[in-house]
DNA sequence: ACAAAAGTGTTGAGAATACACCCATGA
DNA sequence: TCATGGGTGTATTCTCAACACTTTTGT
């Protein structure tokens, strides 16, 4: 049974990342028709030799500079038409950048790649909002069970980031004491001896996730998981 | 930017069924090379203009004759070499099986499909024993946070088939009083007033579940979650 | 009467929740 | 001294875990 097949395959990458506050998403401006001038998610074609992960990884590089920091499957979305020109299956990704990789666009023009606000989106081209809405669904859902949070935190964080990050990815009030306590109970986070300066206010310790640590847990039959009220 | 691609897509599925309290997969013995006279998952490549939903419900009509009772995308594989043909990116499917629809290949040589129970598994084609391992980990996973362990069972059922699937899926021992109470207390299952007849010991009461009120539970913040001790 | 599976409650321990004031710093 | 954000403890409620005997039926 032989059956002539011409369907593309792409990759497609829903990045966040976390600054002042804002949960942001990696979107560029497409060159090309269809949908020239549109805002898409990174991504394309994957080369005859490449694995899925290297193709996302190139495109996320190329047309924006990124860095990622985590970067895992998403979903792959295949619905004949979902691409005016052929029929193209993109196996998407969803992926994470820390403040510090958060500058993009080093090889690229800059008005081709932009974070945007999670609330402050453009029209996006093909299905792409679709996708990101599932990219969205998976790190809210995520950030429950896995500690993924600090991915999008400095190395070196002051423990209301992390409070701030729940709240805004999830966006609910979640009680300060009881989520100190329940993060600090699991003992995956290191006090480091360095302090933050706030622009105004008290001083905070700084901590870092210790994934060694949080590794033999995990091995040891632990759970990270957080339930707020 | 014109890029000669030329990868197939195809579609596989790792379908499980419940019986007699054990769980099994469904296989196919490969009829052409490569792999000829191997068994593998059910599968083939996505035709020119159907979604990968209708590929996977074609294929296995085609392929087993069996009607899937719950389906939901799994992972897609797509490393290169992993079919020594063509570069061939396999996005892959769960599915679940009801007993009543337990009977196969209805329409297909009766020697080229068979039910496995999952601890009498043959050498596999390709990478399927990996596609499968990634399937049952999503069964043991999902388990415990959607009522998805319904579709394995008849449509009423005694409260032990229940524990026994639990028990046998996550191969661990579970108490059945706790075990009762809480999903009792779910308010997710119709007791209906039929009776079922053990081949021995005291009759059991057969309940259903019921869909409606879960979707109205579940719209209303309630979440299916179950821990064991 | 016995074998087999169904059905059923209570108690103690630990976790989740709700809640408000003092502290350290810079302006 | 004030404004800003950091840091902390307790009492109550609820959920989870452990645990064993009685009931109904067929043989």
């Amino acid at each position: 049974m032989k059956i002539s097949q011409n369907i593309k395959v792409a990759v497609d990458a829903v990045v966040f990342g976390y600054q002042q506050k804002e949960l942001s998403v990696l979107l560029i401006k497409r060159g090309v028709n269809p949908f020239k001038g549109s805002w898409a998610l990174p991504g394309g074609l994957v080369l005859e030799n490449e694995s899925l992960e290297d193709a996302v990884e190139r495109e996320l590089r190329e047309e924006t500079g990124v860095t990622i920091d985590y970067l895992e499957q998403l979903y792959t979305f295949g619905t004949p038409g979902r691409d005016p020109r052929n029929r193209v299956v993109a196996v998407t990704y969803f992926g994470l950048v820390s403040p510090n990789h958060f500058k993009i666009s080093a090889n690229t023009d800059a008005d081709e790649v932009q974070w945007f606000p999670i609330h402050k989106l453009p029209e996006l081209a093909f299905d792409h909002a679709t996708i990101l809405d599932t990219g969205l669904k998976r790190l809210q859902n995520k950030i429950n069970y896995q500690p993924i949070g600090f991915e999008l935190l400095n190395n070196e964080f002051p423990f209301s980031d992390l409070e701030n990050l729940y709240q805004t990815i999830l966006n609910q009030k979640i009680d300060r004491r009881n989520f100190r306590k329940k993060i600090l109970s699991f003992g995956i986070l290191t006090e480091t001896n360095k302090i933050h300066q706030p622009s105004s206010g008290r001083p905070a310790k700084l901590f870092k996730f210790n994934a060694q640590k949080y590794k033999e847990l995990e091995e040891s039959g632990f759970h990270f998981e957080i339930k707020f009220a």
